[in-house]
DNA sequence: ACGATTAACGAACGGTCGTTCTATTATTGG
DNA sequence: CCAATAATAGAACGACCGTTCGTTAATCGT
């Protein structure tokens, strides 16, 4: 029925089918929902209804419900990647990285027009919950948390930070800071973007 | 008509009417569902089976679906509050008290056999969610933010803290660290409760 | 341009949702 | 002990859920 996930291996060039257009039509309707009502709140009748399509059409392109919250979890991490992450790249290393990495992190969601970060949604939802979307949520999770860990190292190496530093715990401590802050911002409309990089 | 079953229990109040009683009954179950699932994964049907009343019983509860939700959210500041925060009143004031604070924070769902902190969940959940619910988690989340500032502000007036710290940013601080221990340990099943109270 | 393939629709399904009624059973105060 | 009252059950509701199926319309390779 639904083979689009064979076409995921090949980075598209220049393939931009109809299949392919609607669907991503779909995963940003998605994406966008889902930042506000959460992933378990994703319901094909209003994500057809959004788009235009018909509940069976849409629903053609997933397969199922849990495929397409974990389509929309992927498009996200994209989308966080390419918005966030890859820029801060063009930093140099160290500290400044780092701090791009942060900043970046905290502000990717308005420069997309999202309400909140999909992955700590995610995180929290699927928490609790087993299945092949926490799993993906944890793979997700980890891969961000290695790039951090990564990150903390340059800086150390760089004589930064000093040499005793966990990057573990350095990590662990930012997304603390991360997430204190979207709380603070979503929840009582703080305007504290606080730059409190260490 | 063989009703002797007379439990001498005597609670604290003089009031244990056969309603309170299983409203009771009802919200225990409640919460241990919610801190899994979510508050809006709370379902009537479900929490009724689970309880082995009727759907409309439980129902007439609570009136409604949104009110259930404030009740159980309500049961889990009251548990919280004499689980966690009001066992930390008996240290002494300061850096202790405040680590005492944060130390039962991460432990008192253990302690009262949940599976997640419901305050952390309904964070989460109802951040874009405008209404009533939302209303009172921000209400509690307020008060608890000024609980820790509180204790932070005592832990400088007696020379453990800096002069110069800023309550409110401690406050933050810590709040990050929790949520990022939380997140830590349930997703990773990382078994790191790192008393990093600095 | 045509025939094969893909995309999309519309109707229907069994379930569960929250909620509303009415009726029956327990509990309680006098 | 007995009425008054509170607690619970049961059936039914409309709405929406995810999913299936058969059919039609659009797209695409050749």
């Amino acid at each position: 029925m639904n083979q689009g996930a064979i076409q995921a291996v090949h980075k598209t060039a220049v393939k931009p089918s109809k299949g392919e257009e609607t669907r991503a039509l779909i995963l940003k309707a998605a994406l966008q929902h889902a930042s506000v009502a959460g992933f378990e709140g994703l319901t094909i009748g209003i994500l057809a209804a959004e788009t235009g399509l018909s509940k069976s059409g849409l629903f053609a392109h997933f397969g199922s419900k849990e495929e397409l919250q974990i389509a929309t979890l992927d498009e996200g991490v994209r989308r966080f990647s390419e918005t966030a992450m890859m820029p801060a790249l063009s930093v140099p290393r160290g500290l400044k990285r780092l701090q791009a990495m942060c900043d970046n992190w905290l502000t990717w969601t308005a420069r997309s027009q999202l309400k909140g970060c999909p992955m700590m949604t995610a995180t929290q939802e699927f928490d609790h919950k087993p299945g092949p979307v926490r799993d993906a949520v944890v793979e997700h999770m980890r891969r961000l948390h290695q790039s951090l860990v990564k990150s903390v190292q340059m800086a150390i190496d760089s004589g930064e930070f000093d040499a005793a530093t966990d990057p573990d715990q350095v990590a662990f401590e930012l997304f603390g800071v991360i997430s204190s802050c979207y709380r603070s911002r979503n929840l009582f409309h703080d305007t504290d973007a606080d730059q409190r990089a260490r």
